[in-house]
DNA sequence: CATATTATGTACTGTACAGTACGGTTTACA
DNA sequence: TGTAAACCGTACTGTACAGTACATAATATG
C-alpha cells in the first residue's frame, strides 16, 4: 500500500542520521523532536528507536559523525607545492571560509551550547578536532622554519596562534547571529589580516616588515 | 532596550529578576523552569506573572540587566595614569580575566545559545556591549597614536583587533566546558601574550621590534 | 511455502512545563 | 480600623515531549 522501498540497515541509519543532523543543528537538542525526527526520515518512531535507544545516543551519534567530518574538513592542510606561504595562505583561506559557514557555525553553536549538560562534546570538539588539527599544523610550522621563512619558536605554540588569529570579527558576529550571509569581499579581507598578522609574527624579519604595513 | 519599570516594589523585582538570572545561566532558557524560579524568590506563581508577563520577557529583562552591567565591565577603560602603556596592559588585564571568569562565560554561552530563537538579544550584545567598547576603545588608540607609541592606523580596527587578541586559546576552552578553573598564571600568559601581539602589530618600530622577541 | 526479522501506524503512559483561576491572607496606608 | 492592593498556595488547563506497547504488514532466508 506504501510502497516503500525496502532499504538495508546501513542505509536507514545513515538516512535517520541525516535528518537528525537538520534537526539538530537548526532547533538545538532540547528543542528537536524525535517525532518530527521520525516523521521526517518517513518512518515511524518505533523503528528509529531501534536504531538509536534514546535522543540522547542518536545526538551523540551525529555530533561526532559531524565533528569527524568538519574537523578534517576545517585542519587540513594541502601540501601542494613546495612554497610555505602559498600553503599557509591556503589553510586561512579554507579555514576562514569553512568556519563562517552555516555548517561550521551552527555546529560550533552546539557544541557551546550543550557542553555544559554534555561535557563529552565539548571533549570531543577539543581531542579529536581542534588538538588533532594543532598537530597536523605543526609540520607546516616546522617546514616554515626549516625553510627560514618564520622564525624558531615552539611550533605547536605558532600553530595554536594561528589558528587563534583566523577566528576573528566576523566569527564574532556570526555566533551572535548577526551576520547571515559573510560578503565574500569580508572573507577575503579577513584573510589578508590573519596571514598578515601571522607573519608579522611570526616571520622572518624580511616578512614580518613587509607584513606589518597592513598594520598602519 | 525592554524598559518596563513599575512603581514602587523595586526590591521584589530585584529579586526575581536575581533568581532568574541564576537560573537562566546555569539552566539556559529552555532548561530554566518558571516554577523553579518563583519557588526559589519565595512567591508564588501568580506574583511572579504579575511582574512579568511571561517567561520570554523576564528573559529578556535578565539578559538586558545582565548585559549592560557585564558589558560595562568588560569594556572599561581606566585611565589610570598618563602612560598608555600601563592603561593598555591594564585593559588586557581586566578584559582577559573577565572574559574567563564564569560569568562572562556563562552569559556568552547564552547569547550564541539563543541568538537563534531570540535575535535581539545578539544585536544587544553587539550594540550595547561590543560596539560600544570598541567606541571607548578608540580614544585609547588614538591616545597611544599621539604619543607616537602606536603605527598610525584607523584606531577603530585597531581596538577591533585588541579584543580579538584578547580572545585566545584558553577562551576556546572555556566555551567547550574543557577548563573550569583558569589557573592564574595561564591567564598572565595570555595577557603577556596579547599585549605583545597588539604592540607588534600596532606598536611603532621600537616597541614592536622588543614585542616581537616574545614570538621565537 | 514457512518462519524469523524488521518496519509500520496508532495509540498509549508518564512527565514536565507555561500560563491561568481563585479564594484566602498579608501588608500598606488613610 | 477599614479598605484596597499586593501577595499567597494550590490546583487547574492545555500542550508538548520521550519513550513504550501492540497488532499488522512487508521482506528476507531456509
Amino acid at each position: 500500500m506504501h510502497g516503500n522501498i525496502r532499504i538495508g540497515k546501513d542505509e536507514r541509519r545513515a538516512a535517520i542520521m541525516e535528518v537528525a543532523r537538520e534537526e539538530f543543528l537548526r532547533e538545538g537538542y532540547a528543542a528537536a523532536s524525535m517525532s518530527q525526527i521520525a516523521a521526517k526520515v518517513g518512518g515511524s518512531k518505533a523503528t528509529l528507536y531501534a536504531y538509536f535507544p534514546s535522543k540522547r545516543d542518536l545526538f551523540f551519534a551525529v555530533v561526532d559523525a559531524e565533528s569527524a567530518t568538519l574537523m578534517d574538513d576545517l585542519y587540513r592542510v594541502d601540501e601542494n607545492g613546495t612554497d610555505v606561504r602559498v600553503t599557509l595562505a591556503a589553510f586561512c583561506r579554507r579555514f576562514i571560509s569553512l568556519v563562517l559557514s552555516d555548517e561550521v557555525s551552527a555546529f560550533d553553536r552546539i557544541v557551546i551550547a550543550e557542553s555544559v549538560r554534555f561535557p563529552e562534546i565539548g571533549q570531543a570538539a577539543h581531542q579529536f578536532g581542534y588538538k588533532r588539527g594543532i598537530d597536523r599544523m605543526e609540520a607546516l610550522m616546522r617546514m616554515g622554519m626549516d625553510a627560514g621563512l618564520l622564525r624558531r619558536a615552539d611550533p605547536h605554540t605558532a600553530a595554536e596562534y594561528l589558528l587563534n588569529l583566523c577566528s576573528g570579527h566576523l566569527h564574532k558576529l556570526r555566533q551572535w547571529n548577526i551576520l547571515s550571509d559573510v560578503p565574500p569581499a569580508q572573507i577575503e579581507a579577513q584573510i589578508a589580516l590573519a596571514s598578515a598578522a601571522f607573519l608579522a609574527l611570526y616571520g622572518n624579519d624580511e616578512m614580518a616588515a613587509e607584513a606589518r604595513t597592513f598594520f598602519g
